[in-house]
DNA sequence: ACCTAAGCGAGACGGTACGTCACGTCTTGTC
DNA sequence: GACAAGACGTGACGTACCGTCTCGCTTAGGT
């Protein structure tokens, strides 16, 4: 009646893991960041309940709860594991490496990963745990395409006084109202030729 | 240890609505705004529920399900009721405008209105009638920014080759990349000059 | 692997209750106590659960802990639906009258009543209010074995000057003690005979 | 919330036991009873938990199951070890015997003894073992009791032909009654009257 | 002047998930 | 090999909301 697919698929060996002494077993925290990845990847992050989670990890409730006091601590903790790496071209252009991490990062937020990123965002705004994480991990993204700029700058492309980071947080702001708004299909060419070009 | 501030303030008239015939009680429709927006004001967007809602308003669950059928739609109603007014400055100058622009934006979020905007955005990665809502309203918010830019095109401030959308989305979304991070209040000066200068 | 026959004959008409308006639905409480008493049957008093209560019932944790808030309240409603009703002899003789109360009430003791009894007797040393009623229920049995006391002050039999209750009293707490050691089947004649015979 | 006063008293020394080799550590056993028994005064046999007694006794909940594997064992083996001590009076005078039993169980029933008697009679219902270790030591208790009405019937104040454990089991089983119907406070006097006059 | 229709408050209903607690079993590393 | 420590799976606890429902009341508009 209730019970729809989140029972652990019967093939696999269930054979019911134990306590390995007084601290954490591996085997359980990724069986339960697994089947915790897995329910996002069916139902969306929404759909994402302890209990769910811990029936298909076949864990206890108090196990999940002891190690992830909450729905967002076990969010990061799939998406820290499931982290998506960027890398950053080097052209020898700002407006190619621009175009490039555009794209790439279009690419990357179209699949499962997008979905991911908007509901950690939305998490974020009620629980301070994952705010005060994404507020980490946007400055270091921001540091790494700063870094691109600041090549840039080195190259004598730009203007060696603005701060690189400026560039780099007025993209990735694109990029973020894009994802959150369903529009990274839209053209963002003009934007990146203007973010791109010589002055400040 | 449950019992908090939600319920009805005592000192206020309590005498409870009726049926005014075979219509809808707008007294009703007001009191169920009313009390929705004082405990998204409380608790924020997170904790808005629809018992609490009712309880509140002194309204039957039913009738807060006939009209707003859903969290989203409430959150909506109360939005729309709520709506900030923006003034979208013409003093001759686009720096100056987009100065403006974002001042006054960064004023109006950081108090309440904020909350409740991050909100929606979060809310909109749950709920489709939220997130199309949403789509206009920012759609319609581009396009009033756009009118500053093209303004500036008109002077000659700027080419008049680009889109006047482009500048306007990337100030935009530094914006809401700053709200959601919860970044208001670090300066944004070099980002609106170089949004502002005259090459494209 | 867990359920075991506690779910709900498939058998019997399984249209599930709905609430007829705001107040108490009887079908409701009937369900909820029958699964109770059949529970206890099965399982003993002490493998009542709220939980499986509720499950074969068909009805909502959250509507048992409305009418029955707890355990106690639960295990003496069932008690006072299914309360065995002694009747007490009058043969002109106070001996047989205590012999027939003797047999008849070991003969219900020492069937599924009896289990039954002893439970709540337990339950009342951790709920006070289980406790109350145990009491108030054991005062009531004392006076209507102390009318039969009376009657046989009123033949003469024995002493008007002492307090019917005094016998009643003595004749009870042996039966408890048998009840509660298990011991109801040991011979009580000469007890009776002490009991009833006409000093003061 | 949670943390009351069941973590051990800081003053006490606290260095922690530990193997002394092959063999029961005697510290432990003490220590545990001593944990137990406290942990019974501060909130009763129902709150008795195993997990407390072992955080409160410092020890591993696996020592602890190995010695006494159920809260029945544990309450029976502290309830040998603070088993309170009656003695029998031996006045001449059946009545005056009687009385004095009655006062002296009163009065230790009055305090946390009789608690924990109540609380042994109620765990007896659904723990086997402890049942029966209980009719043991009720055994002994009437047999001790008869001893002093033997003593009666010696001395020719009542009748050779009766058996000795009747009187016993009748003044028990009153005054059993009597504890786990919170009626010790009671007038007794005229029961006992009764009890230790001359006829059968 | 009656009758129907709908809105209204109230709140009970069957559910699902929550986060906590205690259970009894297990394994580790120390003595 | 006994010990303290504490993680493990299990499952009941009592609470909070969900969205649906029926009730008894009120009023408006049609007859």
């Amino acid at each position: 009646m209730s019970a729809e697919a989140e029972e652990q698929d019967p093939k696999e060996k269930s054979k019911t893991r134990q306590s390995i002494g007084a601290r954490k077993n591996p085997d359980t925290e990724m069986a339960i960041l697994d089947a915790a990845a897995e329910i996002i990847a069916e139902k969306g992050i929404g759909g994402l309940r302890m209990e769910a989670v811990a029936r298909k990890a076949k864990a206890g409730k108090a196990t999940l709860y002891r190690w992830w006091p909450s729905r967002g601590a076990l969010l990061l903790a799939v998406y820290q594991r499931n982290k998506p790496s960027m890398c950053y071209s080097n052209t020898g252009s700002l407006h190619e490496d621009f175009l490039h991490f555009a794209k790439d990062l279009t690419e990357i937020w179209q699949g499962e990963t997008g979905l991911f990123f908007k509901a950690i965002i939305a998490e974020s705004q009620s629980d301070p745990d994952v705010a005060e994480k994404l507020k980490d991990y946007h400055a270091e993204r921001l540091e790494a395409l700063a870094t691109v700029v600041e090549r840039a700058q080195l190259r004598g492309e730009i203007s060696q006084k603005e701060d690189p980071a400026t560039r780099a947080e007025l993209l990735i702001g694109l990029m973020w109202q894009r994802l959150l708004n369903n529009r990274l299909d839209e053209t963002i060419d003009e934007h990146i030729r203007m973010l791109a070009n010589s002055e400040t």
